[in-house]
This record gives structure tokens, sequence and C-alpha cells, in this order.
DNA sequence: CTCCTGTGGTATCCAACGGATACTAGGTGT
DNA sequence: ACACCTAGTATCCGTTGGATACCACAGGAG
């Protein structure tokens, strides 16, 4: 990521190369440079339902480390896509929770959602049979 | 990604610990670990218009490497999104194209690539926003 | 004939990323 | 007193991703 800008920023007339969409200045890139890791649409679409509080998440998402979780979240934070707050309990407690921007990403990934739901079987059964046939 | 099956194969009654759809069995999960990458979505988006060859899309998908073109293109063609087709010419030629499977696949994420058009702006100016709030 | 280009893909090496673990700091239960 | 809760941070280390070189073959330039 760091030298492909480059790429675009040398002196060339613009024609040369034709720095078409799917180049690293298109938004589809950038979004997905966020939201393609394994983290963040999960807790995207926790926080539909309901606000939540840290450990509360990390124990929804089974298999996140604090470290990812935190960063995770301080990432969204970030983008705008969630709002933290802290809440000065006895254990200082930190609540996060979607925000409108943040909803709209997660109507837009429903699509995606349903999609998984309704054909990762017929995903797996297509990797059984291409296994088999490298095997056999 | 290893031990976390082993989290749900353990004999307890299903109810000490609630196998949750945000565990690792859950498909939208398993999607996630293999369309979240960073060219995965890249290159079924750039199937949708037409089937092309390993270099074309090497191309055109502005800094992929080798490895992981053909990593992801194998990935997509074991899960039945993508088809290989080798055609004997002088040297030899592999096209990719899109599946039905594939390409209702395409169909979902194409709302989370509007949305990417739509809202990026917005979410640079909440980084910049954010930045600025950290660093004053 | 030899060099260079192109095809699709593998092998190797190294930096960067992700995960497990331990630690911070204050309050609460036992 | 001691362990545990809160939300993190710091550290180490294994895995992943990227740059590079290489494979085998053929066509065109010189």
């Amino acid at each position: 990521m760091s030298q492909e800008g480059t790429l675009l920023s040398s002196g060339h007339p613009a024609e040369t190369r034709s720095p078409d969409v799917y180049s690293a200045a298109c938004p589809t890139r950038q979004l997905l440079d966020r939201v393609a890791d394994k983290w963040t649409t999960l807790v995207l679409t926790l926080l539909r339902d309901e606000p939540m509080r840290f450990n509360a998440l990390r124990r929804r998402v089974e298999g996140v480390s604090q470290k990812m979780l935190s960063q995770t979240v301080r990432q969204l934070e970030r983008d705008g896509l969630v709002a933290r707050t802290v809440t000065p309990t006895v254990p200082v407690s930190v609540s996060y929770a979607l925000t409108p921007l943040g909803g709209t990403l997660v109507d837009a990934l429903q699509a995606m959602i349903d999609w998984a739901e309704d054909n990762m079987a017929e995903v797996s059964k297509a990797q059984a049979a291409y296994d088999e046939r490298r095997l056999g």
C-alpha cells in the first residue's frame, strides 16, 4: 500500500497507464482495505442489534484477541462507523454503538450475509468436489 | 482457525456455551474467512464484466503479486465461484470466468461497492476529524 | 544463433501483520 | 490479602503477504 500511490504520482502524462477504478484510489478499494478483514464485519453486524461493551464483544466474537478487537473498534471509531462512549462507572465501562453512517454500511453488508447463509453449503460442496478431483 | 472448531466439538450439552451465529461455524463467518481479504472481491468484480486471463487480471488489479493472484484464483476455483479454462495455445493461456454461483455473490457484493462509492468521502472526513481531535 | 518478450506459475526470502501471553490500574467480592 | 473484573497496552513469536528470481516454451529482433 505504500508504493502504490507513487505509480500515479510519477510524472507521466496520465494516459501512459490508465488509472482505472481498480487502482488504489478507487473508493471500493479503500473500503476493502478497511472492512475486508476477519473482524470488522463481525463487529459491525453485532452492533446492529444493540450497543455493546468491549468485553461483551470479545466474548461474542469467538477467537478475537484483545489486541485485534481494540484495534478494530478504534479504526471503526476513526472511520465514523461506531461511536465510543465512556461511562465513568466503578470500573470504567466503554460502550460501542453504530453511528447512522455505520448503520447504512451494515445494511449494505446484509446482502453479503444473506448470500452466505443461502450458498455456503454449495460452496462447501464445490470445495469437496475440487479436493476429490485433485486427489483422484 | 485451527482450534476454534474444537470449542464446539467438545462433549458439552450445547447450553454450557451458546454456539451462537458468531462462532466459527456460522456460514457468514466462513464466507468472511474466504472473501474478506484484499484481493478476492476485486477479482470477482473484475470477472463480472468479462472472463479474463491471468496476466490481464494482474495488470488490472494494481499491486497484486503473482503469488497472491494465483492463490486467490485457485481458492475461488475451489469454492466454485470462478471457472478456470486452459486453452492450449502457443504459450498456454488460462482464462478465468465467473460461475453462476460466483455471479450471485458479485450481485450481493454490489451493495457494498455502491455504499463505498456513496460514502467513502464521509468516512475520510470522519477520519480527518478524528485525527485532528487527537492531535489538538 | 542469441537475446528479449510474453505466457502462467512456482520457490525463496524477508518484512509486516495477527495472536497468545503478560502486564497496567483501580475497585469489588470472599 | 488475594483473585478477578474493567479496558486496554506491551511484548514476543508464528504465519501471512510481497518482492524477486526462476521455470519451460515459443516468437520476433538483431
